[in-house]
RNA sequence: GCUGAGGUAGCCUAGCCUGGGAAGGCGCCAGCCUUGAAAGCUGGUGGCGGCGACGCCUCGGGAGUUCAAAUCUCCCCCUCAGCGCCA
């Protein structure tokens, strides 16, 4: 049910979400009383359209026959009524724009087995799972070893870029670009067409996926063309079929993309940005599916599970949530997030949300689908999940692979891309800073 | 970036000069015919409102002129071709 109708059908229904979700949201009845005005001013504008139309045609028919002094009083006539026909239409249209300005504000209606809670300490662990890796006592948390074996950087990143921002350096680089070959390899024999994105994208891209209006602060943009960083690549692939007529018998789409991810995080400062955990820039391979409404929460459980599959291939410790309605997106009606345990940091690092947005998306983008010729198109159900995020998977295999002697092991399903190496190598490429003056250039690794 | 040609319903196309209910074809759906199918014939096939007859909106988007705009004027977007620039 697209939000508009849920707000003329089932109004009550929405004001129940809108109290679960424990935040403030545009008043229900207020909206209700805009969308039945403007119902009632569009009957009426169209009452005098047809009123205009009649006549002018009747003008049209009397000039074909000659004209007359009586049609010269007719079209001054028309000209009254043509002013007051703009005149309601100005007033209906600024009534319309307040009332779907208000639309994109609601939120999703949660779905019947999402858990009632207040904010994120309400949120169920629906499992956790053990790592299958032999871990030491006390590795080394990423921020430490990763400058020790000169694979992450995050001063340079900060020099160069600002706060935030970080480079992967040697085997750094190597494991991060093994990870997503994995996992899209991972994805693709699970049946996901891959696309390669814009990752600059258009306001309307935004809308249709719902970054905008609300969030526009945690996005960056550029002023002079007004196209916007994806802060996932959800935006361009979710965009892949707006204002579109899907076919019913294609249902499920599935599609993976393979993108960095931009985020301002304005505010987010202290021990928890330490290292890579919470960065302005990251890469992530996203899954994106369009579902028949019947299917979708069937598939949620399926993209769960291929998301899940990278994490568990990988030997890692996690746990699943399931977001409760006080923690829950706008957009979406049912969330899990996959959560990494990190244990040089010792806590849990979100790699991965797991979303069924029901037709939040699809109606604002239009993604809609026909069963039959005949049937009228109706919006599909849009699914995403990071199958996963980097920068943070990274930080779990880096402190969860760690030997006694402080190294870091390469996990078996990565080690093809290595031709076989089976621990990552320091860089070599250092300069004063690390070595001190006297001792330039070329270290042996 | 410059010059030119274009953008009409799912697709293809006419209408634009000369303003007055968007025509046709393909595809698709239904019906007739048929043992079945094809062909053929008939009808339907953008959106919104209404139980409905019906009405309104829609010709890439917006603004303007006009009683009346697919059609005339202006601005913008996109596609194609040529030229320029370029990893």
């Amino acid at each position: 049910m697209s939000a508009l109708s849920t707000i003329r059908t089932h109004p009550e229904e929405l004001k129940r979400a809108i109290e679960t979700r424990n935040k403030p949201y545009p008043d229900v009845d207020e909206l209700v009383r805009l969308d039945t005005e403007c119902r009632r001013m569009a009957g009426e504008v169209n009452a005098l359209r047809a009123t205009r139309n009649e006549r002018g045609r009747a003008l049209a028919e009397a000039k074909k026959k000659g004209g007359s002094a009586a049609d010269e009083g007719v079209a001054r006539e028309l000209a009254l009524l043509r002013d007051s026909i703009a005149e309601q239409e100005e007033a209906l249209q600024s009534l319309e724009e307040k009332r779907d300005a208000l639309v994109l504000l609601m939120p999703q209606v949660p779905h019947a087995s999402v858990p009632v809670g207040r904010d994120a300490r309400d949120n169920v662990v629906v499992r956790e799972v053990a790592s299958t890796v032999a871990t030491i006592a006390h590795p080394k948390p990423h921020f430490v070893i990763g400058p020790e074996l000169n694979i992450i950087d995050t001063e340079r990143g900060a020099k160069v870029a600002g706060e935030g921002f970080y480079f992967l350096v040697g085997d750094g680089a190597r494991l991060e670009m093994a990870l997503v070959n994995f996992m899209r390899e991972s994805h693709r024999q699970r049946g996901y067409t891959e696309v390669l994105p814009p990752i600059l994208v258009s306001r309307d891209s935004m809308v249709g996926t719902g970054q905008l209006p609300k969030f526009a602060e945690d996005s960056y943009n550029t002023v002079l063309d007004d196209l916007w960083l994806i802060p996932t690549a959800e935006v361009p692939l979710t965009n892949l079929y707006r204002d579109e007529v899907l076919l019913g018998t294609d249902l499920p789409l599935k599609v993976m993309g393979f993108t960095p991810c931009f985020r301002r995080e304005a505010g987010g400062h202290g021990v928890e940005t330490r290292g890579i955990a919470r960065v302005h820039q990251f890469n992530k391979v996203e899954l994106v599916q369009f579902s028949h409404p019947e299917k979708s929460y069937e598939q949620l459980e399926l993209l769960l599970a291929d998301a899940e599959a990278i994490v568990k291939a990988l030997g890692l410790r996690y746990r699943i949530l399931n977001l409760c309605t006080g923690d829950l997106p706008d957009k979406a009606a049912k969330c899990y997030d996959i959560e990494l345990w990190a244990p040089g940091a010792e806590r849990w690092l979100e790699v991965s949300s797991v979303s069924n947005f029901e037709d939040y998306q699809s109606y604002r983008a239009g993604i809609r689908f026909r069963d039959q010729q005949s049937a009228k198109p109706e919006f599909v159900h849009t699914l995403n999940g990071s199958g996963t995020a980097l920068a943070r998977l990274m930080i779990a295999v880096v402190e969860t692979w760690q030997t006694s002697e402080g190294a870091i092991e390469i996990p078996p399903v990565l080690r093809p891309a290595f031709g076989g190496q089976e621990r990552l190598a320091p860089t070599r490429l250092v300069g004063e800073r690390e070595l001190g003056r006297g001792r330039r250039g070329w270290t042996a690794g």
